[in-house]
DNA sequence: TATTGTTATACTCTATAACTATA
DNA sequence: TATAGTTATAGAGTATAACAATA
């Protein structure tokens, strides 16, 4: 049998989990023609309607580059619009489409949080989330 | 204030585990010119004497198609040595140098370990690693 | 027929640098 | 000076298909 010292620890264990949860996600939310990142940025529209890209990408940790790119695609494609709200920033909001697409995708997000719950023996559940939550990157 | 769903989601908080875990490593496994899987694989070869790629594949969760050409730069730079075993597999072994590679990352990945499991508060360490074993990607 | 390994390729996400325009 | 947004580009990981050689 195969030695993996891999398996005992949080980094590797955590690194798996990550692209399990993708690999189950990305196919559902593919239906609905959306990457993950794409989701992501539509629900938290759907939750702060007007929210800039700054203040986007310093709630789901990402990078203002790496946004910029997705924004132009939601917007092309019709799911939000953009509002000026000086000469440098936008309030971002959704459009009718958009916000069933955010819906659906939230939906999915929930699914899939269920679905990983349910495989988490009981009696450890309760403390996971908080303890992940302290692992998330130092904001510069 | 953004108000931010995602943020009570284990999927989320999972991702950004992910991220945080490797943008903390990556660095440090740049000064001995290794990538996170040359890592994983090295380690893998270093608990396993003659392993096979295809035995790494299904320990790391890591398509052969990927693992191949890791294999091929680390044979490359004189870090593992292919053995025929029959006519279609190799057992692969570390070199001296690659025996010191391996070590040096499996120390580095430990120490990253140890500063993530300093930042989860000491009542929820315990249960963490095992509820996330239980989000493995069923093998096929 | 199934398995091992390889090549080629595409997709997604992340990171950095350089830039414009505005505050 | 600092912030908002954009563009371009590179790096890393994952996924699939197609293939040759071997079991």
């Amino acid at each position: 049998m195969v030695q993996n010292p891999l398996n005992d620890m949080l980094g590797f264990a955590i690194r798996r989990a990550a692209t399990a949860m993708t690999a189950d996600l990305t196919p559902h939310l593919s239906e609905l023609k959306l990457r993950m990142t794409d989701a992501h940025v539509l629900i938290l529209i759907l939750h702060n309607k007007g929210i800039t890209q700054s203040e986007i990408g310093r709630s789901l940790a990402m990078a203002s580059a790496n946004i910029a790119p997705i924004i132009g695609r939601l917007d092309q494609r019709g799911l939000i619009i953009r509002i000026p709200v000086d000469g440098r920033s936008h309030g971002l909001e959704l459009t009718e489409k958009g916000r069933k697409r955010a819906e659906r995708s939230f939906a999915l997000l929930q699914s899939a949080e269920a679905g990983a719950l349910k495989k988490i023996p009981e009696a450890l559940r309760d403390g996971v989330l908080e303890a992940l939550q302290n692992l998330k990157a130092d904001t510069p």
